[in-house]
DNA sequence: GTGAAAGCGCTAACAT
DNA sequence: ATGTTAGCGCTTTCAC
């Protein structure tokens, strides 16, 4: 076992060597598991290192080779469930391949996104999952292409020409929130989303409107989206309400009776809105989020949610990354894995709330 | 700027010192900053520099130097806020010093913990930031200390001999819970927690029972804490409330009328088990929990909360750990940074809730 | 079967 | 002021 190394000098496959009576290569074969060594010599180095508790030091390791176990992971933020999971399953997975996984936050920012693969390929590692800010044609995805790196692209994508993209099926989730609140009566909808940029966003305004308008073509779908940061978000939202914006057109004097937001700050923000206004739900108006989070089947009401498959993601994304470092060739694939929507209590009918007779 | 060096192999620092017309050395000088070089020749290497778009490898470069300029970070887990938070704060202040921060999830496993840690070890980080499943005396500490590795224990941690430790100033925020609670009448309190062996879970309890037996020596304070996982700690809840086991002793037959969590997952089911029986915060029950989370404030109630001062902690972890790798002699700190205890509509007065004459 | 030799890309003494 | 030399710890031909 381990010696008294303390902070001194480890020891190197060298003195495994000469402890075993070997060389260095053979040692080396013998971690290698090749097969053409000695039993006997093979069991000498076996004991050496285990009396010296050596271990290789992967770093200098991965100089001498073609490829590094290294995979790096561009999230947006680490700081939401969603994200959190994701590198937690990620790095178990390259683990379980030998490899390790370096994880950076971009922070929301296309600059530093490009700045931290800039870094990574400084690092040279063997592969990339990005999750970009925006979408797959931001500088990052253009980055890697122009340095020939591996790398598959997750979330906030479609689908690429260079890489492998794997995201939840934002259409389809949002297209079943569209019949499950077009059936349940509703017709006059809010949507609101962060991100206007976000591949994600479009799919899910997309796939929301294209189901409800094809469900109930006299539905009205308002749509308040803010580009990136949730303050401005909030200042529309309230403006939508405070100056009655859905106050125009057919339905005057009406507002929407539910609102499917795009993304968790957009839950959180429109929350807070019904809040300061006094509205609870589902009598005054119904909620449904995009992104669910363990707080939402605890607080009253439990709040609705579309469950985006992490760990098929996750999975998915690793599998076609390691494909990729060894060497499979062909055309890009796009992955979109099905979510799930949980309808719980804060989607009501809107004939059930006394809201109409309450307009604002 | 970068040429088409697609996949292939990037410019080296031999590439530079030749077409600079210097040598390695003199290159490596350069990008080090030595004002002894010649400026002429400086200017060329720059010029040279530019033109193949070289950066040095950081791995190459740790290879030789005697410490490597890479931190590691072990966390319990990714997926809330709190560590999701000071993952970020960690990194961005790693970077500040030119160290790469390769984070890792424990999974609240110390057996996971210990192995990750001699992974760390055998990349031959300059330091660790800890923070351990359960308290600074588990496995993983040992094995820092056997192995004379530098680093920081954060979080569930109170003091140790050997390491430096920042944690939250859990007692005073629990000193802080009682005062309010007390003060708002109430006398008969359930703390809920999870991990009974977090250092922190004990000095939580300890100052809230403090300070709450000092203020108010006839309150009742009853005790349910689980030990590791979520699910025992929510039969034992249901337990105590559907069995009464609060049902015994002086206060029969009433239950208790505040609860304070001192885990987020514990006030998680907490609400959950308000929510199966029908109670409402505040006027049947009062609710604060350590922890706060963003949802916390746009829930109807909001829920009362003990913020930690993550970037407090994050920054003076690593100006130790920096500080330690620098070479810092002198006897571990143990500090102990301040929280801010928002009091939201969760909590309200015994009196003027029902409870009283609905006993369960 | 095994080991000597040659690096991976870089830095740090030591010469000059 | 600069270059030469000698590695960091490992892997990998390629002779033996």
């Amino acid at each position: 076992m381990a010696h008294r190394q303390d902070q001194q000098r480890r020891a190197s496959i060298h003195d495994v060597a000469s402890r075993a009576g070997v060389s260095a290569a053979t040692v080396s074969k013998v971690m290698a598991g090749v097969t053409t060594v000695k039993p006997e010599n093979a069991q000498r180095v076996f004991d050496a290192i285990e009396q010296l508790g050596y271990r290789v030091d992967p770093l200098a390791s991965d100089m001498r080779r073609a490829k590094r176990r290294i995979i790096g992971a561009i999230m947006p933020e680490f700081e939401s469930e969603f994200f959190g999971q994701m590198v937690t399953q990620l790095e178990s997975m390259a683990e379980q391949r030998g490899y390790t996984l370096v994880a950076a936050s971009s922070r929301e920012s296309e600059a530093r996104e490009t700045e931290i693969l800039a870094r990574m390929h400084d690092w040279r590692v063997a592969g990339v999952v990005l999750a970009p800010v925006r979408n797959e044609h931001g500088p990052a995805a253009a980055f890697m292409k122009a340095n020939g790196m591996t790398g598959v692209l997750i979330d906030r994508v479609l689908c690429d020409d260079a890489f492998d993209t794997v995201s939840a099926d934002s259409a389809a989730a949002s297209a079943e929130v569209a019949r499950e609140l077009i059936g349940k009566g509703h017709r006059h909808i809010l949507v609101v989303g962060l991100g206007e940029q976000a591949a994600t966003v479009r799919a899910r305004l997309d796939g929301f409107r294209t189901t409800a308008l094809h469900l109930a073509p006299d539905v009205r779908i308002d749509v308040v989206l803010a580009e990136t940061d949730v303050e401005p978000l909030r200042a529309q939202l309230r403006d939508y309400f405070d100056k009655g914006e859905f106050d125009r057109g057919e339905g005057r004097g009406k507002r929407p009776t539910a609102v499917y937001s795009l993304f968790l700050k957009g839950t959180l923000v429109a929350l807070s809105e019904f809040r300061r206004r006094g509205w609870h739900c589902p009598n005054d108006i119904s909620l449904v989020g995009f992104d669910d989070a363990e707080w939402m089947q605890v607080t009253w009401p439990a709040i609705a949610a579309v469950v985006q498959p992490v760990r098929q993601i996750a999975g998915h994304a690793m599998a076609a990354l390691f494909a990729r470092i060894e060497g499979e060739e062909g055309p890009p694939t796009a992955r979109l894995e099905p979510c799930k929507v949980l309808m719980r209590e804060s989607v009501g009918s809107p004939a059930n709330g006394p809201h109409s007779a309450n307009p604002r």
